[in-house]
DNA sequence: CACAATCATATGTCAGACGTTTAATTGTCT
DNA sequence: AGACAATTAAACGTCTGACATATGATTGTG
């Protein structure tokens, strides 16, 4: 690992990188223990606090774990699944809202993807999956529920759905492209007979997957899918209405 | 935003998080720029260099970007999506390689995925797309091609198709299942009869795309995903039979 | 041998200082 | 007046040194 003190960026950036490097290449295993701050700072030859700098970086990524005390410091991390879910929710929601991507592109890649693990869910759905789906739709259909809460359920639905499908890196793939949505999705207010349509299509493909009726899944999907971007666009045509009027 | 001193996580974190909470509530929206770290240090009665650690997390997650001199400071960055890529990839990958997913999970989300994406890119491919299809097969059959090259012109086909899908969010979600896959597919060694076969179905698919015929691509894709799964099976065979006579 | 006190190590935090970058201001000359 | 050069000020980047705190290991004692 070098370090070079005259070039463009910084320090601690450079020092995050070779370390970062070094773990993505395997030269660091997992729980290895990185060299003490004050180490580090004499190996690249510069000070403890710009070291410190360089492993906030790396903790941000969750690529690392620091202990305090006598046997502390820092340690490569196994990067869990469920950290990862996380950092993908905040990436996506941000890459959504900070550059004007369109509802309709937004929900076209999330349905597409959705799509693409309904066969496997059918296949694989178990019980406890299939009981989640029905305890949402039930929750969906509750009188009082506000927009919000609504959406969030839609968003506990189709995870259920994802997850289904029993292969982790497919669930987190996913968990961005749905999550990301519910922001967008709580620009719609969605009438009584808007829930009531969505919440038959929610039971349509919980029988389905029941049923492990893969093509019956997909066209039901493939509605909802339909049905979300005609509701999203009604809200758009209003809103243009209403810019016209005032 | 408030931080409690005296709580179980460093300060910088606690920081880091209030901060990061702002900017996705959008109460610091893209551009703005945040108050001097003096100024923060103040405001959270904490030192410069504990602001500074919190500002260092949040750049490495690129939400914001700093700059020096008289009208610098840190700004909230509009995170773009070639960012969101690399963020992306890095952590795709050390997921499969730090939680030992199998090669027929990792490829199985891989292609149900990507034929995910495959109706769209028949419908929206352009001559570029179709071209760096072709340009890579063609790649993929001049003799003498390391593995490793040829595996890295396979993930640079399969971007293409993903790209001709012209839907920035599945780029993003997809750039993570098929970079990540390459480490994995570096195990595998190509006999030329195998490579033969992978560049058939290639051809296939840019056949397929280019009539935009999404039934055949889907067919393509689909043989080549269970192609894929047969030499892993090969290679993890001859391994096991390997360790069994030693 | 068990338990308590001490110690050593490493991270967390702070204070203050100096260097560097950069834009705005000021000043001077034509 | 206008253009160009020098100065200044603001802010980040980095360093030094110090103290606080957590925690495992060591030592000492009954």
């Amino acid at each position: 690992m070098k370090i070079d003190p005259k070039k463009p960026i910084d320090l601690s950036a450079q020092i995050a990188k070779a370390i970062r490097d070094a773990i993505m290449s395997g030269a660091l295993p997992v729980d290895e223990r990185l060299p003490s701050e004050a180490e580090m700072a004499e190996q690249f030859d510069v000070s403890r606090p710009t070291v410190r700098e360089a492993l906030k970086r790396l903790a941000a990524q969750s690529l690392i774990r620091t202990q305090r005390g006598a046997t502390g410091g820092a340690f490569v991390n196994r990067l869990k699944f469920e950290d990862a879910y996380g950092q993908q929710i905040t990436t996506s929601t941000l890459l959504l809202s900070m550059n004007d991507v369109s509802f309709a592109t937004a929900c076209e890649a999330r349905y597409a993807l959705e799509r693409a693990c309904a066969p496997l869910s059918t296949q694989r759905r178990t019980a406890d999956h299939l009981a989640t789906m029905r305890a949402e739709a039930h929750r969906q259909s509750q009188p009082g529920l506000t927009d919000e809460a609504f959406c969030a359920s839609d968003v506990t639905f189709h995870r259920a759905l994802v997850d289904a499908a029993g292969n982790p890196v497919l669930s987190y793939q996913l968990a961005g492209a749905v999550e990301a949505m519910q922001p967008l999705m709580n620009m719609i207010t969605f009438s009584a007979r808007s829930r009531e349509r969505i919440i038959g299509l929610h039971s349509a493909i919980a029988d389905a997957v029941e049923a492990q009726d893969a093509k019956v899944t997909d066209e039901n999907l493939s509605a909802l899918a339909t049905y979300t971007q005609e509701l999203a666009q009604n809200v758009i045509a209003k809103r243009a209405a209403s810019r016209q009027t005032k």
